[in-house]
RNA sequence: GGUUCCGUGGUGUAGUGGUCUAUCACGUCUGCCUGUCACGCAGAAGAUCGCGGGUUCAAAUCCCGUCGGAACCGCCA
């Protein structure tokens, strides 16, 4: 920068080749340590902190913590005794000449600063401009804004085009519910703040865009989880033409790998990312997005243990997880049985003696069989432990859960690593438990795995799309797929799902209606960056990787929002609060 | 919408029925201090214990309600 009225030189950047040179200096007062004759004040600005002094303490008695100043002054060394090798800047020390306060701090903050973390979320929401001014807080977002331009710079080098898609948009039919924005030139009319760019990136490949990207905003009035933001969040969108499933993987891992391995130090997943169907997911993990750095692996016993004259084996599905050894007091088995039971199941499990016999309250029920069966296929050896939930409808997922609460338990997770897999195979269709019907269980966009032959011929339940997710550590990352960008096939697909024509017209009209005029062939994806940085700085909670977030009830007390508007406001845009 | 947890000076906390006239640390204020860097020392101010009601001789503490916050489930094509 050059030299300004305010500075000619930033705070960390002071070192010993300016002593003897006068210079200036802006920044916050980080502390001051008045010792009667003597007075210290450190100052701080984003590159780091310097330390002035001065013996006229009288002058700067009344200076508070926080406040902004400028201060010109002589670069001195410190004798050898007062360096401190805690600061970069330790070896000097500023003699104040002159100093003048810019902007005055009250003299009671709502939190300190360098402990900003500590206090709670809503405070530091309240002032968030103080605590990003918190080292750390402040690297995150600095941090964030290195993510992005990597990114930036990673997507061009594989010659994708950025470009701006609307904000202001269509309310969309399917998925999140959307943020509205009432029309003032239209009455009784809304837009709608778009949940992804999803649309308007198909209709560029349509356009002839051969690979596009963008940074984009995304936005969904859904209640928010420490990994959700509520309201806004950012996805890296992509979309190629001509393009299979496999095309978007290569840019998908590069991409992953890419960022995970320049941002962190932790051992990353190489290339090619392990894939797992996702049926094979739900079995193996009790989720689609399994957390691989947990060894422990769901088996089914459904068919071993339904031949026991247990009654609550009878006509369920019953799946085991088996650990390799367990050192801990009864107490803590009574604990994993109150676990299920709060997230509704029952828990049995079987010790594995050191002659091979079952200790388990289940045991009676077993034939020798059933034991033997039970050896072979878990592969049992003395010192295991297997763990099991039988449950009609929803064993997956209630072992699933198990599977993450042992993991973390028993201490299984190397939290030094970043594994990456890619869930793909999703199926196109689900039954509809309440009505019975057939329902799209993702998206209608994406393109079912045999086309129209497979809609035609295929249980609906049994066709697959080409709809995948990458996930790391239990967390999903990216959702994308092959869309389907043939009109007889949407058709075709929406007919099963209980919608003639009219309705594909209706809910998304400018996709149908470009559909008639040459489409290529596409797909995509869009991993989530916020999460993405979530997982690079190991927070647990996603809005630390926000600068302005709003709260997990979806307000902002430092803005006032949401908020009442103006009455005009109201009028103009034909709105009338109802009661 | 549901479940669980939390709410004590500016901030973070101690306290689980009895001198609580509420603990400690940081911060603030006053005084002393010329080598501090988490400066030190001496002193001071600062709390309707979220709010309302109840139980009790007695409530920060137990109960009910309410408000606020957080996590999880639902939801997130």
């Amino acid at each position: 920068m050059k030299e300004n009225i305010y500075r000619t030189i930033y705070c960390g950047e002071v070192t010993t080749e300016y002593v003897g040179k006068e210079l200036k200096l802006a920044g916050w007062v980080n502390s001051i340590r008045n010792l009667g004759g003597l007075i210290f004040i450190t100052l701080r600005d984003e590159t780091g902190i310097v330390q002035l002094i001065s013996e006229e303490v009288d002058k700067y008695i009344n200076i508070t913590r926080e406040s902004t100043i400028t201060i010109t002054g002589i670069v001195q060394n410190r004798t050898k005794d007062m360096i401190n090798h805690n600061m970069k800047t330790g070896e000097i020390e500023v003699l104040i000449k002159s100093l003048e306060i810019l902007g005055e701090c009250e003299n009671v903050l709502p939190f300190e600063i360098s402990r900003s973390k500590e206090s709670t979320e809503d405070t530091r929401l309240k002032y968030r401009y103080l605590d990003l001014r918190n080292e750390e807080v402040h690297n995150n977002i600095l941090f964030r804004s290195k993510v992005i331009d990597f990114i930036r710079t990673t997507m061009k080098s594989m010659n994708f085009t950025e470009i701006q898609t609307p904000i202001i948009t269509a309310t969309s039919p399917e998925g999140a519910r959307d943020f509205i924005v009432p029309s003032r030139k239209f009455k009784g009319k809304f837009y709608a703040l778009p949940q992804a760019p999803q649309i308007f990136k198909q209709l560029l490949m349509v356009s002839g865009f051969n690979k596009y990207f963008q940074i984009a905003p995304c936005f969904r009035d859904e209640d928010p989880r420490s990994d959700r933001l509520y309201g806004e969040f950012y996805q890296l969108d992509f979309e190629m033409s001509f393009a299979t499933e496999e095309d978007v993987y290569q840019v998908g891992q590069k991409v992953f790998y890419d960022i995970f391995t320049n941002f962190s130090d932790k051992e990353v997943s190489p290339i090619p990312f392990k894939r797992i169907p996702y049926q094979e997911s739900i079995l193996k993990y009790g989720t689609d997005k399994p957390d691989l750095r947990n060894p422990l692996e769901i088996t089914d016993i459904t068919e071993i243990l339904s031949k026991s004259d247990f009654e609550p084996f009878k006509d369920t599905t019953i799946r085991a997880i088996k650990v390799e050894s367990i050192d801990k007091p009864n107490s803590w088995y009574k604990q994993m049985e109150e676990y299920v039971k709060s997230i509704g199941g029952i828990l049995g499990y079987i010790k594995v003696s050191e002659d091979m016999s079952f200790k388990s309250s289940l045991d009676k029920f077993f034939t020798d069989d059933i034991r033997n069966e039970l050896k072979e296929n878990l592969s049992l050896q003395k010192g295991n432990v297997i763990f099991i939930i039988a449950d009609k409808s929803n064993c997956a997922k209630l072992m699933g859960q198990l599977r993450i609460k042992l993991g973390n338990e028993l201490n299984l997770i190397d939290k030094s690593k970043y594994i990456f897999c890619i869930v793909n195979d999703f199926p196109f269709y689900e039954l509809d438990e309440e009505e019975g019907t057939i329902a799209f269980s993702h998206n209608p966009f994406s393109m079912p795995q045999g086309g129209l032959d497979a809609l035609n011929n295929q249980n609906p339940l049994d066709i697959k799309a080409y709809q995948y997710d990458f996930v790391c550590n239990g967390y999903e990352m990216a959702s994308g797929g092959v869309r389907n960008h043939d009109r007889k096939i949407l058709k075709k697909a929406f007919e099963i799902a209980g919608y003639d024509e009219e309705v594909v017209k209706a809910k998304f009209p400018s996709l149908y209606e470009a559909f008639r005029y040459g489409a290529p062939p596409h797909a995509g994806m869009a991993p989530g960056i916020d999460r993405i940085l979530m997982l690079l700085k190991d927070e647990e909670n996603i809005r630390e990787m926000v600068a302005f977030p709003l709260s997990a009830n979806g307000s902002d007390a430092m803005m006032g929002c949401p908020g009442e508007v103006f009455e005009k406001q109201l009028r103009e845009t034909h709105i009338k609060i109802r009661d």
